[in-house]
Order: C-alpha cells, then sequence, then structure tokens
DNA sequence: CTGAAAGCGCTTACAG
DNA sequence: CTGAAAGCGCTTACAG
C-alpha cells in the first residue's frame, strides 16, 4: 500500500507532503515557500527543492481562509467595449501578474447599483486589494468599502479624491487644454458634443465652459449632451443634429475619440470640409485616430501608465510600505493633427 | 461581554451563527441555504430568515476547500482589444453571474506558451469551469485541462474538435461564403490579405481558397499574409502593398473588420474608388462599419451567443445534466453593404 | 429528512 | 530560527 486512501483528498501534492519530504515541519515549509521571516537558507533550499520536486502548487482556497486573505484583486471598471479600459486594465495586470495576484474583472456598465452588487460579491471574496473606477458612486457601495478595510485605489480621476488613494489626470484641465487650442486656432463658436454624461465627461465640460467663459465665449446653445451610450454611429448623429441648430459652429469638440471618428465620417458623406469650414476635436487618441480623414486631433491619456502606477500603489499598500503622495496625477498630452 | 473574542474571527457571520439563530445543525443550515436536498421546507424557510437577518454571505474560499471547486469560471481569450473578444465575455457573463459564478478573464495575447502559464495559476484556484478560445495550444496546455477533469467548453470553432465541447461557427464556410459573394458580384481577382493568422484567420483563408480553386481562379500572388497584429493602420498599409505588387486586383477580401476598415480609409486618402474599381469587405461586423464610407460588406458573427451558449453548456455539465450536442455551430450572416 | 464527526490545506499566534 | 496546537468556515461521507 503506497497511497494510503485519504479519503477526500485531491491527489495534489500539499504542505504537507512538501513538508515531509524537506524533513521540516509544515509551518517552516509554509514559511520558506512565502519567504516570509528569518528561515535558514539550508532548510529554506530543501523546502524548495522538494517543492519542486513534487510539483507543489498551494491551493489558493486554503491559503485565503487560513490568512483571510485571497490573491486576488478586484478591479471594476465601467466598460470592456472602450479601449480605453482595456488599456486601463493591461496597465494593472502587467504589475499585478509578476507579484502573483490575480485580477478579477467586473463591468458596470456605468450603473451604480451594478457597482454596488459587484462590489458585494466581490469583497465575499476578500480580495487582497481593490481597484476601482472614479468617485461616482452609491453611498452603500462607500461603505462596503470603506468597512471592508480592503485597501484600495481610485483609478482615472484625481480630483474630489480626498483622503482616497487614487491615479489619473485632471479630465478637467485637458478638457480645458483642448479648448484653448481651438481659440488659438482662431476659432470663436467652439461646440461641446457629450455623450454617456460619466463623471469624466462632465468634468471635460467644465473645463470647456471655464475656458470659454473666461473669453467671454461661452453660448450654452453650443453644448449638445446627450446620455445614450458613445459610438461611431452616434457621433455622426450628433455632428447632423448639432449641424442642423447651429449652422454657425466653426469648432466642435467631441468628449471622446469614437465619437468624433463618427463625426468625421458624417462629414465627409455630407461633403463638411474638415477642418476648414469646422474643426474637430476628440479625446483619448484611440486606435485609428491617427489614421482618420482627416487625422483626428486630440488628447493623448496615459491609460496604461494610470493601470501599472496604481497597480503599483496598491502592491505599496498590501507590503504596509508608505506611499509618498495618495493622489498621483499622471496628465495627458494635447495631439494636434490635421482635423483641426 | 456580548461579543467572546474569538481570536482569529473575522466579525462576518458565519453558517454556525446562522445554524445558532435558526436552531439547526450548520450542516442543515448549509443544505437550506445550497437548496441541495430535501430540506423539510419550515426548517429551510427559517434558515433563510436567519441568514438574511444576520447579513451573512457564504465564505467562497472555505466553500472551496471544503468541497474541492471554486465558484469561479476561467475563461481564456486572445485579446480584450478585440471588440469580438468583448462579447464574447459579455455574453459568457450575461448568463454565469445570474448562476452564482464569477468569471476569471484570462488575456493569452495569441501566446500558447502564456495560455498554458495562466492555466497553471487559474487551475491552482480550482475552477469548477473552464472556457478555451478555439483549439490551438501547447500539449502541456491540453494535458492541464485534461488531467483537471474541469469541464471545458471551446469558444468560437467548432472545426476539430472531435469528442471536446464546443460553441462556435465555421470560420471556413464563413470566409467560403464571402468569396461566392464577391465572386457573383462579377469580381474575377480576389484577394484575401490576412493578419494576426491565428487559426480563425486561416480557416477563413481556407475556405477563401477553396471556392477560388473550384472556380479555377485560385492565384496565390493574390494572399497577403502578415503575422503582425492587425489594426486600422496595418489595414491601410496592406491595402498599399497589395495594390503596388498586384494592381490588377479587383476585390480584396480583409480577414476582419479592423484592417477592412483602415483598408477603406486608405482607400478614400488614395483616391480609389470603392466598390467601383476595387471591391472591400471584411469579417466580423464590428461597431462602426456598417457607419463607414463606404459601409462594408461583411460577416456577421454571432459572438455574444456563441458566450452564452457556451455558458450555458458549461452549466449544463456542472449541473451533470446530458448535453445532446457536444458541439453547436451558431453560424454566420454575411451582411452586403456598399463597398462590394 | 437531520446531525455529530472529520477533514479540506493552509496560516496565525504562541512558545521555546 | 523552528514547531505543536489550534483554527479559518465550510462540506463530505457516514449514520440513523
Amino acid at each position: 500500500m503506497t497511497a494510503p486512501s485519504r479519503k477526500r483528498a485531491t491527489g495534489r501534492p500539499t504542505l504537507a507532503d512538501v513538508a515531509a519530504a524537506a524533513g521540516v515541519s509544515p509551518i517552516t515549509a509554509s514559511r520558506a515557500l512565502r519567504a516570509t521571516r528569518g528561515v535558514d537558507e539550508q532548510l529554506s533550499a530543501r523546502v524548495r527543492e522538494a517543492a519542486e520536486a513534487l510539483g507543489y502548487v498551494p491551493d489558493p482556497a486554503a491559503r485565503a481562509l487560513a490568512s483571510a486573505h485571497s490573491s486576488q484583486v478586484a478591479v471594476l471598471i465601467p466598460l470592456l467595449s472602450n479601449a480605453l479600459f482595456v488599456d486601463l486594465l493591461e496597465g494593472v495586470q502587467r504589475v499585478l501578474r509578476p507579484a502573483g495576484l490575480q485580477t478579477l474583472i467586473g463591468v458596470t456598465h456605468y450603473q451604480p447599483a451594478e457597482e454596488e452588487a459587484l462590489l458585494r460579491s466581490y469583497l465575499a471574496h476578500r480580495p487582497a486589494g481593490l481597484l476601482v473606477t472614479g468617485f461616482d458612486r452609491t453611498a452603500a457601495a462607500r461603505g462596503l468599502i470603506e468597512r471592508s478595510r480592503v485597501p484600495c485605489v481610485h483609478l482615472m480621476e484625481t480630483q474630489a479624491a480626498g483622503e482616497a488613494y487614487a491615479v489619473g489626470l485632471s479630465q478637467d484641465a485637458a478638457g480645458a487644454a483642448m479648448t484653448e487650442h481651438l481659440l488659438a486656432r482662431g476659432r470663436r463658436r467652439v461646440a461641446f458634443v457629450g455623450a454617456q454624461l460619466d463623471p469624466r465627461v462632465l468634468q471635460r465640460l467644465a473645463g470647456y465652459r471655464r475656458v470659454l467663459q473666461a473669453h467671454g465665449l461661452h453660448d450654452p446653445g453650443l453644448e449638445l449632451l446627450d446620455p445614450a451610450p458613445s459610438s461611431i454611429a452616434l457621433g455622426g448623429v450628433l455632428l447632423q443634429r448639432l449641424l442642423a441648430a447651429r449652422p454657425d459652429v466653426d469648432a466642435i469638440f467631441f468628449c471622446n475619440d469614437d465619437l468624433a471618428q463618427g463625426g468625421l465620417l458624417a462629414a465627409l458623406k455630407a461633403g463638411l470640409a474638415v477642418p476648414q469650414r469646422v474643426a474637430v476635436a476628440g479625446f483619448n487618441d484611440l486606435a485609428g485616430s491617427d489614421q482618420w480623414l482627416p487625422p483626428l486631433t486630440t488628447i493623448r491619456t496615459p491609460r496604461a501608465e494610470i493601470g501599472e502606477r496604481a497597480a503599483r500603489m496598491l502592491l505599496a499598500l498590501l507590503r504596509g510600505e508608505a506611499v509618498d503622495a495618495r493622489q498621483v496625477d499622471l496628465g495627458f498630452e494635447l495631439v494636434v493633427r490635421e482635423s483641426t
């Protein structure tokens, strides 16, 4: 009888097996493999060899149960169908995976209620950390995060962060910068076309307003806001709607590149000269915007870097290291192409 | 002293608390909450009330450890930056979430080695189920899946499934259908432009070849294959390269919409009349393709349905229910617009 | 239909 | 630096 019939065993080697093979106690094996505290280097090496030889893989469930912390980080984003958030996720995973942390992706569809439900479900898993988008959530969700005491870093925005950890950029400043650019190009009737109307779009809008007001050029009739989700198709529709209402418009600041791309296609279709007749700008610098007709002027946002930096901040928090700045503003870049 | 100082307790109510409140044993409480076997309806109701009153949330780690199965399903896809896979995921989550299963998303970047590493890491979590893309993986990865005995459904392809569970469409037939369409439009020098060159692209290529060969029109010089990742920019580049090499081409079948969109933009830029001078077709019917200039002829793939159907098949397997068909072909739709 | 016992595979907290 | 004991919060397998 080589294998004693342990009734419920899974067949996978356990820490006890590794410990036995290395001739140490399970706790010592545990400590050696986690490199947690001073374990004699010789013993440590023996344990690692034994683990290697047996093909030992720690059981995350047992680990989570015993330590009250899983090795998963929950990330909540509004949408997966927006390249912006995909880039953000790639940045996050690039940092988290090498650190042995898994990413649990939750998609909120811009619905606070959905986010709250996801939070409940994910918090039950006692994630090691939490990454959430922006600050716009239900009071209940905020309470859940706080009471869970799980370290949490906020993504994309830095405004209104208060004491919270956050990595992002000033959406307001970026909106202002684009508006300044359009004015510098000699435009005077600058429209803002927004969809989805999530907090970040509204912050860009605030920047746009501030600049126009400062120049005495703000005209509420040039703001076109639609709560529908952004898309190329909607960009075309909104361009038409705006032109019908305000044929005198000489520049359009679309709140993101999807809309702007659709706007440009619609302009081409309608024979509307861009930028001669009307300048067109976007936001985010998504893939393809540089290939457009004409190439699109936009704001490049460092979303991959935001993801990486936020993940590194979270790692620091998990390790109990000091975080020098609770809020990190990674800025943006105005990319001027032929559409303005 | 109300709260006895249980040293390592988390403060959250446990199954024992619920059982005590309901006046039953923990096992009965467990069974009542899982609705697993005949528990007296009265007791069951009492347990559910107690759980509700205490705000009890089962600990997934404890559950996983005791049952040897987590409530997570690992999904491996090549890329998140392709809308195709995002739609697939949405379909999967739409079915899995209501069933109480969480989705663990792994991105392989089309690298079999990366997929194998992800598989190792995810399998350590003893997922309840596995959803993987296609059949192109390392032998080691195949072995891992098999030995894990975790139910696995394959996505997107049905070809070469053998005994495996799979939900998808015949990429080959879709490639053939598009080629037939171009021939029916009177085109005779039909090019195939492919990038990434993953198995599904090659299957579309096979369909294309088969049809052209049947018509005696196959010309290897009209196949342009580039292993680089697909993008709008690459579509433009490949269009130029093809035209330079074969100015006589009268139709171009791009292996996906990203490339085709870029090809159309480049054609516009170059003043190349589409479809008069050359017809252009894509694959997948991504967002925006209907808004293009001209609107793009393409193949609509039912990826959301594939995700849903695969998830439902997985649920059936988890419940030990019979699955009538191991392979499900959900077909495709030829969408003819003005570009051909 | 219900339950007492044992166990899942780890780590914490306490000693030495 | 190392370890024996206890425990994390559930479910399985066996009785009755």
